[in-house]
This record gives structure tokens, sequence and C-alpha cells, in this order.
DNA sequence: TGTTCGCCTATTGTATACCATGCTACATGT
DNA sequence: ACATGTAGCATGGTATACAATAGGCGAACA
């Protein structure tokens, strides 16, 4: 894949859509890139990183790629050692049960404020949201459920009005993205009942309800995924070390 | 400053010290270097930071000095315009107001994971902590306590035993840096017996208790530092906006 | 046969140089 | 007084070169 920014001096390429491109840099757009990537699990834990070869694939020079590898490092998807460069990170059952209970309480409080901050404005954000899920589950559209689940978490970070919580739980949800994304069977019905009680508590103005249930909520989806995760032998989990790297080969 | 780094291809320099210094890359260093020098307010809020000129301050290329600015806008330490360039963060009252609460909250957390968790070994350097602290006391050694205090918290996070927890707890102590740092009247002594006061929750095991104290402890702190920090006019706080920048020399 | 040592290789870390583009400020024209 | 042109600066990016180092691999060795 070519990331279409503006070629350097050497290469000269085709002058095609140079502008409309200005919005977002090369290493904005490559760190998404590759963190979708990762999240998706088309490079997978313990996969190699090497940045020439990223920096192939991406039809683009070593800088931005490092600049975005410095970023992933410090979000956690990637270990990095020094002169020995990046693997996507690993998680152990140990650390996905501090994830979990780390996000559970974060999640927690986010609803606690949410609770505690709602105003008119939230409170119709939520009567929207409440109306798409009735509808999603409805139809049984699991795709827009799935897109709920995300507009969900916006929405509370949103509604919990504050600036560091909001960044955190960013930052949080993308270290824990295989909580959903690993996920084999999708608990999306489930999970959207939770989010109707958290959302009803919200909008009660319960802060304890909506701070308990979003807690467990995060700690419900941790235990099915943890279950999922059954270790065949006492290998190390969430690996997958036969296969070489991330060669960009069949892609 | 001239960072002692091993110089690239084109100036020897003299070979000096090569070897020990082997450890921490440039960039980490420099990420070290410019994080202390806004903890520390050389560089104060506002201030723009110019990659040539840092790369010249430093003695270093562009590239560390770049990847090390991507390290700090992350961590929430500078903000960056694109094709602006990065300024040193400010914070508005309402960052600081917002900052203090998920700090407390996160604290609290922490202080109560150690208490639920406090095994021998944590309660050993607990103990440890407390005989220092209370020398340190007798002797009113305040930059000993300074010190304790960063010992404190790095003990409650390490007890917590939660990575994240742990990450986040630091990345959030380095957004909050000034509620310490900038601090003009250190309340050492208060500071030190609320700490107390924590220790010995976390020591019998109380969460609930440790948990609010700790709380309580951040929300005191930052309530110390907002107090300080009175606005003179309707002025927007916590600038230096007179200041050209900060260039280096004669500029 | 198992271990240690040293060389080789792959990759990172850094330097240097230069180009393109977007801002900003300033000058200019109306 | 206001719109417009323009020059300079700083960023974002490309390309290239080279040094340093971690690990792998094989040779020498016990």
């Amino acid at each position: 894949m070519r990331m279409t920014g503006r070629r350097g001096p050497g290469r000269a390429e085709s002058p095609e859509q140079v502008l409309g491109m200005r919005h977002s840099s090369l290493r904005e757009t490559l760190t998404n890139e590759i963190r979708m990537a990762i999240m998706t699990g088309r490079y997978k834990p313990g996969d190699r990183l090497v940045e020439d070869r990223l920096a192939e694939e991406y039809g683009v020079s070593r800088n931005p790629v490092r600049e975005a590898m410095r970023v992933l490092e410090i979000e956690g998807l990637l270990e990095v050692k020094p002169r020995r460069g990046a693997t996507v990170a690993k998680f152990t059952d140990d650390e996905a049960k501090e994830a979990v209970e780390l996000r559970a309480s974060l999640e927690g409080l986010s609803a606690r404020l949410a609770a505690r901050r709602c105003n008119d404005e939230v409170r119709a954000q939520i009567f929207d949201l409440l109306g798409r899920g009735r509808r999603a589950m409805e139809e049984q559209n699991w795709e827009a459920l799935r897109q709920l689940n995300d507009d969900f978490h916006q929405l509370i970070a949103y509604a919990g009005s504050n600036r560091f919580l909001r960044e955190f739980m960013h930052a949080m949800r993308s270290k824990t993205f295989w909580m959903i994304a690993g996920s084999k069977s999708w608990r999306g019905r489930d999970s959207w009942k939770e989010h109707e009680a958290i959302l009803h508590a919200i909008l009660s103005g319960d802060e304890e309800l909506a701070s308990i249930l979003a807690s467990r909520h995060v700690y419900n989806a941790g235990q099915a995924f943890l279950d999922e995760r059954v270790q065949p032998d006492g290998e190390d989990p969430a690996v997958a070390d036969t296969e070489p790297a991330a060669r960009s080969g069949g892609g």
C-alpha cells in the first residue's frame, strides 16, 4: 500500500490530488494505519515491525515511520527494545486482567461523572443513542450495534467532561482493543443491554449505579474474552510465534 | 548544552568516554532533558519550542528532537499545531481542576489496590518509608521530604501491582507536575502527614480509607495550587506571553 | 559433545542535506 | 482602510550515509 502523501524531491510520481491532502500529516495517517492493522489483527502479537519494511510497505521514508512507532510505543501497542526494534505487544493473562481492572475503574469513573454532569445536550444524545440501539436490536443489525458500542463509549467519555479522562479512556480502549476485536463470539446483545442500563442510570442521575454498572460491564466483557482464551498447554498466550514476521508479502 | 552522545559521521569530536554511554538513546535523554526543563520551569507555558533551535541547543540533529517532541506531545506537555510547531502546554483553571479530579481518582484507586494487595515486601517498604519520613520531619529536611514524596507515589503505584495503572499514574504525574513544581509554598509538612495517614491505612488493609485519604490528598495539593494561582485580571492563566520565546542565546 | 569466543549481518540510531508547503508578517497597491 | 502579493521562516517530509549494537552462526576449543 502506498500512502498518497506528497512525494519528496526525488521521485515525481503524478501531481494528482496534491491539494485536499492538507489535513493530517503522514505520520498521523501512518499511526492510525498501523494501529488499525494491529487492532484488526493484520499484525499479530509478537510480529516484528521493521522500520525499513514498513517504510517500503507504505511508500514513505523512515522518519514518519519512526515517529509513528514512537507514538504506538507510548500507547502500549508496541514493545520496543533498543537496537532490536519493535514487536506488536503481547499480553499475558495477568496483564489482561490488570488492563480489565483498570479500564473497569475508569469506565466506572467516567459513567459516574457523566451521571453527575448530565445536562440537556447529553440527555438528548443519550435518547438518540437509545433509539438507534433499540432499532438495531430489532433489526438484529450487529454491525450497527458494534458502531453503537463505539458511540456509547465516546458519549460517556464526552459527557464526563474531563479532558484528561477522555484522553486516558481513549488510550485505554486502544490498549484493550483485543477485548472486543479478538473476541470471536461478539456478545452484541448482552453488551447493548448493559449499555442501556448504564444510560438509564446516567439519565436518572444515579452516580453510584451508573458507576457500578459501567464497571461491571467492562468486567463482563473482559471475562468473556478471558474465558474464550483457553490456554492449550502451559504456553505463552496471545502469541503467534511460528509466524515469521510482518513481511509485506501476501499482505 | 551539548549532549555527550556518540556523534555522527561528520564530526569526530573526541572519542572520550564513548563507552559507558551505551544506555538510553539520544532521543530518550533528550525527552527527559526537555521534560525536566519544562517541569522545572526553564521552558515556561506558552514558550515556543523550535526544532532547529533545540537541536542546536542540545548539539544533536533534528531527528531525535522531533521524536522527543512527539513523545512529549502525547504526554501532554507540548501543544503542537500543524506547521506551526510546538509550545509548552498551558493550563486553564478548568483543565487544572479536571486534572486534579482525575488524578485524585487514580491515586485513590491506586491506594485502594495497594491496601488490598499489601504483602510483606510492600509492608517492609512502607515501614522503611515511614521511618525515613519521620527522620526527615525531625530534621526539617525539606529536600529529603520532596524526595520521599516521589518515593511515596512510586511505592503506591508499585504496590497496586497493575502495570497499566502504574503507567497511567506516571503519565498523570507528568501532566500535573505544576501541582508541585510550580508551587511556591511547598506544603511539605502537611503533605507528609497525609502520606503517613495513607500508608497506615494501607498497612491496616483498609481499602476504603486508603482510597479516600489518597484522593483527598490530591485534592488538597491541587487546591493549594489553585488558591495560589490568583488571576490578576480576567487574563489567560499560566501564561508568559510577553516573553519572546525559548530562543537560544541573544536570539 | 558441549561451550565459549569472535565475526557477520540485520536494524536501529543519528547526522546531513535538501525540497515542498503552509503560516505569518510585512509591504504594496487600490 | 482594506485587499492582495510576497518573502522568510519553520515544519513535514524525502533521501542517503554511516556508526553502533544485539543476536545468530559457525569455528575453535575444552
